[in-house]
DNA sequence: TCATGCATGTAAGAGGTTACATGATTCG
DNA sequence: CGAATCATGTAACCTCTTACATGCATGA
């Protein structure tokens, strides 16, 4: 019987299994690879990376320049993980305070949706253009993950939509 | 100053101000109206009632059948709601375990994230096209809240770029 | 040398989930 | 009469966020 973990813990362990990182680097591995769809702070980080070494999931290595303690994961890191993976995917967790806002429109001060719907448009506009820039630079590079291009590709997908939603929103609420 | 609210207290201010609501019914109309992308717990909902009645944002009714026990929103709430609205739509929490899966799939067991996807497909497709049913039926009303069709976009949007996306994964991954 | 980035962590509190407990009402 | 649904709530726990504190290393 394995240690049962959560999913934070478990994307940990996820990124471990490419070779020792320390916290700060998983944190920034996290942000690079799923950026927001699967948010980490590094206050969960250290605290899961605590806990796991405790119960031998990792094991914290030599500490190198500027305090960095890269941790390993372990045989029994590796089957917590395969066992949280064998559970499924949980649910998602989605809270969209833009959605609340459209939802709510009605009894929102009048221009206000307007303006948060804009400035929405042009944010999801330039997180396209970013992911579509990274796209174009994975695509010149051979020998690279395809589930990361898929989950980049999910973001491209989404924003596109999100885009065109605005955009096609009737004019009561956007114009 | 009126007193600061949390999100989840304002959206259900937000609700109340189309009358009297229970907890119970605060919990049915988020499902009915954000559904998905504004999740709400019962526990979440009581405790943040009994909170903004102590602080005058809302008022207990007289318990009528079943227990049922009515919150009407308050001046204060109202301000208090307005107040939040000002502050803006804040930042977006998302956390899609399936992404999760996808972006740590080559460290996963091989069959695994095909059948999470395909299972995660079904879904998509069932959601579609119950929201699908929704709109239709909403469309042979008159008399609807656009606001509240547009949020049903939204989710049309999405489950329908979520299924395309399935779909054209790259063999190596959902094959 | 000073700003920026790397790197760790703690403490406190807010927010969210799960399990439990209770009872009325309605419908078949 | 029994099952399902309506309706409220508590307790315990887990998770997440925010603010704070510290210090090294690098490059302009």
């Amino acid at each position: 019987m394995t240690t049962e973990i959560n999913a934070t813990a478990a994307s940990l362990l996820g990124f471990l299994h490419d070779g020792p990182l320390t916290g700060w680097d998983l944190v920034a591995r996290a942000e690079q690879t799923i950026g927001p769809f699967w948010s980490l702070t590094k206050s969960q980080v250290y605290r899961e990376l605590a806990l796991m070494a405790e119960h031998g999931l990792v094991t914290p290595g030599e500490t190198g320049r500027r305090d960095a303690k890269p941790y390993t994961i372990t045989d029994a890191g590796r089957a917590a993980f395969a066992d949280w993976a064998a559970r499924g995917p949980g649910e998602a967790t989605i809270r969209l305070p833009l959605l609340l806002f459209v939802t709510l429109g009605k009894h929102l001060e009048p221009g206000l949706l307007r303006t948060v719907l804009a400035e929405q448009r042009a944010h999801q506009a330039a997180l396209l253009k970013d992911y579509l820039g990274i796209r174009q630079m994975l695509g010149e590079l051979d020998e690279q993950d395809p589930h990361l291009l898929a989950t980049l590709e999910y973001g491209i997908t989404v924003a596109r939509a999100t885009v065109r939603w605005i955009d096609r929103l009737p004019p009561e609420i956007a114009s």
